[in-house]
DNA sequence: TGACTTCGTTTACAGATGTAATCTATCCTT
DNA sequence: AAGGATAGATTACATCTGTAAACGAAGTCA
């Protein structure tokens, strides 16, 4: 099954910091990670030396540390999520997959008031 | 990480005919799933295994067959499923997974209506 | 009633993943 | 320059997944 780039769970975590802060360097995501998951600092060296080696991850070294940054565009990591998760969730129906997150989510105002303006650019499209 | 009740990939195809066509037997499972994925019956045969110790099948048996129906409501996975695809892709906020949806699907006219009025509703509750 | 078929159970095995200890080379510090 | 701290590399290991062959019991057909 393996996708392209099959992004685990957990190495979601580390490329969200990586996106996020990018260059970044080990300890960086270490910092953020490690406590709040209960990871230990060897746990994200490995992550980040996994996604290196899938090519998620690029790093350019200067002296000892390394630089990481994504190898990859966090929205074509997005896509594939999601269209993966469609599918296997709703059978690649995106209609329900919304109107469940309609449903189950908390929105503000705000974010209603853009989703309905993206709705109507949609309709005048078709 | 395993929730409650993780269900994987190959998983998710299964309990998708037997939350279709419900009660049934390994081989509608089959018939429906194997050539499409080039699976051996035996694979399957697996995967209703696998399913029943989970504890999301549940079966009866009638002579020497089983006749498999889910322990587990469809709705009750979907929303685990979300929830945890929307923590892991968009750190759970809903909005931009939203958007993203909007964006990148093909809706048509009557599915577009339909979400605008649960926006509607969502906004008359806030 | 014996042979064949079929269904569920067991066993198998490689690759992915979560989780981490250990090793080694290197940089900084005294 | 010697010693300690540190970063990345290597090794480890259990569990989960995908994928399936083999096995044993039971139903079916001749």
């Amino acid at each position: 099954m393996a996708d392209a780039t099959a992004i685990s769970e957990a190495e979601w975590q580390v490329m969200n910091v990586v996106w996020h802060d990018q260059p970044v360097e080990a300890q960086q995501v270490i910092d953020q990670l490690a406590a709040a998951n209960n990871w230990s600092s060897a746990t994200i060296k490995t992550m980040l030396h996994r996604l290196v080696k899938k090519q998620v991850l690029a790093f350019e070294q200067t002296g000892k540390r390394y630089l990481y940054r994504a190898a990859i565009g966090r929205s074509d990591c997005i896509r594939q999520a999601s269209s993966s998760f469609l599918e296997r969730v709703f059978g690649g129906a995106a209609a329900p997959a919304l109107m469940h997150f309609v449903q189950t989510s908390a929105l503000t105002a705000d974010e209603v008031t853009e989703l309905r303006r993206l709705l109507d650019r949609k309709e005048g499209k078709s």
